[in-house]
DNA sequence: ACCTGAACACCGTTCAAGT
DNA sequence: ACCTGAACACCGTTCAAGT
């Protein structure tokens, strides 16, 4: 186990009978804590606010990205996973769409957060010590304008953009643009929360 | 390492570096298979195949869902996440939204895959050898239905729903949602490709 | 009731020795 | 040039023995 905090290897097997069951605690509770933020407002920006949340637990806690996919799929019924679903489901119930487009409309959103936020947590970890994030921008940017320009013509084009965009900012708009494609028309309110 | 074919165990290491690395070949060569099918149509036709491809490559390799996440993030300049991102982008470019949104729009897109694929790619291993698709299905909705409603009216109503939903159908509705969100508008064309 | 620590299994990696 | 196989490091887990 990585975190040997000052007992023998084998203290823990009494308290837990196992790590994925130890990861599965502290799955529990930093998503709980990250879920515990009052949120009022519009459906929409409830969401952008749960997503958020969401979105900085991963950053802080990259374990939990495995984590979340493989507790959803093992025991769906477990506490966890269906909290968020909840959570963000009763948002989209409120957004007046029908009924029958909530499960998929819903999914898709826990599908990008969590996608948006594992892709996140990676960056951050490979960063972390070492890197800086602008410097690495600057580079991945650079490395996109040298590319063959028959070949790749929309990396080149997009090199400029991705050098000092914000990852939040590009997350919150990806939430956006999905609660704009359920509800089929402007997401409502301001674009920042 | 998983696999000893027929060879002592140190033989792979003259002709890779490590374990990562033969990871990394790997994951370039199915990326470029499933990404090899011809698509023509809209651009929206041509994303939805192109997303599905992926989709059903990371099924059958679940392996894949973390290797592409690292790759995109240790080195962005590299083969393998950059020809998705152009292959996406391109169709986000043709699709005729202000070239502002391109970057944001094919982020989105790409993490939704990711993260859907990956989702799915879990429950495929989970379910693989033992439990049964339409069983495991059964069992989550009537533990949905079981739920507690004060706290969980969400994942009751659309126990129904999940029952017998098809997840290839589900991930391409999502596609749409976001290309509805993209383009601000209904994304054309029929509804599955 | 809870912790220790030696021991085991498993797996990624190294490397001197073989062909 | 390429493979073998003993050896090592690392880590999750077990368990008899301690307090």
């Amino acid at each position: 186990m990585t975190e040997r905090l000052a007992t023998g290897p084998g203290a823990i097997y009494w308290h837990v009978p196992n790590k994925g069951a130890l990861l599965d605690a502290a799955t529990a509770s930093v998503v709980a804590t990250a879920m515990a933020v009052e949120v009022t407002g519009s459906p929409q920006r409830e969401i952008r606010a749960i997503a958020l949340g969401l979105f900085e637990a991963i950053e802080r806690h990259p374990w939990l990205s495995p984590q979340l996919a493989l507790r959803l799929s093992r025991s769906p019924w477990s506490s966890v996973t269906p909290r968020i679903f909840e959570s963000i489901g009763q948002r989209v119930s409120a957004l007046g769409v029908p009924e029958s487009t909530w499960f998929t409309a819903t999914s898709a959103l826990v599908h990008y957060i969590f996608g948006a936020a594992g892709q996140n947590a990676a960056n951050s970890q490979v960063l972390g010590l070492g890197v800086d994030r602008a410097e690495f921008l600057r580079a991945t940017a650079n490395a996109w304008e040298e590319l063959d320009p028959g070949e790749f013509p929309f990396l080149r084009s997009i090199a400029d953009e991705a050098r000092d965009h914000d990852d939040r900012e590009q997350f919150l708009t990806g939430i956006d643009l999905i609660l704009t494609g359920i509800t089929g028309a402007e997401p409502g309110g301001s674009t920042r929360p």
